[in-house]
DNA sequence: CAGCCGGACTGATCTGGATCAGCAATCGGA
DNA sequence: TCCGATTGCTGATCCAGATCAGTCCGGCTG
């Protein structure tokens, strides 16, 4: 039977994934994500997948690779707000609005399906269930947004750098692309000082004190935790928000 | 007929008021309004509405009065994440998690309607509408945190105050509780100094520089813009997410 | 092969805003 | 009516992290 075949290979997605750890998803469900899967696309480094000011974007949905969404602000500099990873949805705010308030720039090559508006409302009402997921998902990213902006208003930049980090690699866990070990990062020191409102310069001098304390590594691309407890500790992570051992809606 | 005086009284309130900017409300949903809207509390200031940790928490629409969210580091530390005025949701993500991630706590005197966990979702998948709405408003609230985001990460103390200050005003006017010329704002310096991530001192610095620069006066619990249109330049102030001019769902 | 370029890395210097310390005005309760 | 608590205001000092000004290394290109 291909119906279910097909609906198997959906329920693998990471997106689908992420949203069974809030909502079980039934069939119909399933069979309504997959019609929005249907627009595959991909992205090159260096060119922006959605563009600040724009009006009538579509989202996506992220199958592999990794991006970022940022604002410019008048005088130059940026401010990155978040990292999209695979099974993340990616220019929601920008499809609720009319018009994006943010950029969202690859960091390596991206394939994502694209969602148009009228696609996404037309499947929250009739299948609510998935609306009500797509709530969750998106009340979690806004967790994780405040999160990070307690780290930049509240925490030291060791303690910012080491609950960022850590953060990520729990992301990452939950769709099955690392371990409590480590895992493969692509952002270059460039990215991460731009994340975490720092300079380039310091971000070196931050990573280089954490190699030294023995806490983590960070080099050629792979994120190494060489004492997990210890950087839990010391960057005050909390990881409720990121836990949800079981679905909360049946 | 009570029904459709009950019905107005509900389009007239503050979370009506806001959601309508955003979706055509029908007769239905503003009865599925109400029924969430039953169960009125009163808090005083000192008591906080909601706790971090806590779970099975209720969420709340604000119908009057001010509340603060914000989150406790270990080291003492705090940081306000957002600020709740009248029509705004507050705990949402305290119901959508099994555990509140953040403290409310009341700024002056606040009226809310608790809407248990049960009910909400209820609501949702009767009226997929309502829950679009809602998570319209949940993605406007993310907007905000991420604005405060690049506050604190990447604007100058003075910039911050001012976009912080503004931004509260483009929301007051939203809901009827000011004006171009400025509003009532029951936060004391100290409550400013942690939402913008400086010390109290310096607060009272750079609210002195405004006001003798002739931007804005804040003095005794009131916001008055003495150059809106120079203090929306300084401030790099972007309108475009919170001036929704007409209901993007019909 | 040389030449180039982008990323990682380092030391020296500068500065915005925190911290500390203290005073004046206002308010609310006994 | 006085006293203590809260809020507003100011100057002096200090430090985390920015900025500047480079070097070093590996990969890519002509």
């Amino acid at each position: 039977m291909p119906e279910t075949a097909s609906l198997s290979a959906i329920q693998d997605s990471p997106f689908a994934r992420k949203l069974a750890a809030f909502v079980k998803l039934s069939d119909l469900d399933l069979t309504a994500m997959s019609d929005l899967y249907r627009r595959r696309r991909r992205f090159a480094v260096g060119v922006d997948m959605i563009h600040q000011g724009q009006t009538n974007q579509s989202a996506y949905v992220v199958a592999s690779g990794w991006a970022c969404s940022y604002k410019i602000l008048p005088g130059g500099s940026r401010q990155i707000v978040d990292i999209q990873i695979p099974g993340d949805f990616l220019g929601l705010r920008s499809v609720l609005f009319r018009t994006a308030d943010h950029n969202v720039e690859p960091i390596t090559l991206v394939q994502a399906s694209e969602v148009k508006q009228r696609d996404l409302l037309n499947t929250f009402s009739q299948t609510p269930r998935l609306a009500t997921a797509v709530l969750w998902a998106a009340s979690r990213d806004e967790a994780m947004v405040v999160e990070h902006l307690v780290d930049i208003g509240r925490r030291s930049a060791t303690e910012r750098m080491a609950h960022f980090l850590l953060e990520l690699g729990a992301r990452l866990r939950l769709v099955g692309l690392g371990t409590r070990a480590g895992y493969l990062c692509p952002m270059s020191q460039y990215l991460l000082a731009d994340a975490l409102g720092l300079s380039a310069v310091h971000v070196n001098r931050v990573l280089r004190e954490l190699r030294e304390e023995g806490m983590l590594t960070f080099q050629k691309g792979r994120v190494v935790f060489d004492d997990y407890d210890a950087l839990v500790e010391m960057a005050g992570f909390d990881r409720t928000y990121l836990d949800q051992d079981r679905p909360l809606l049946l």
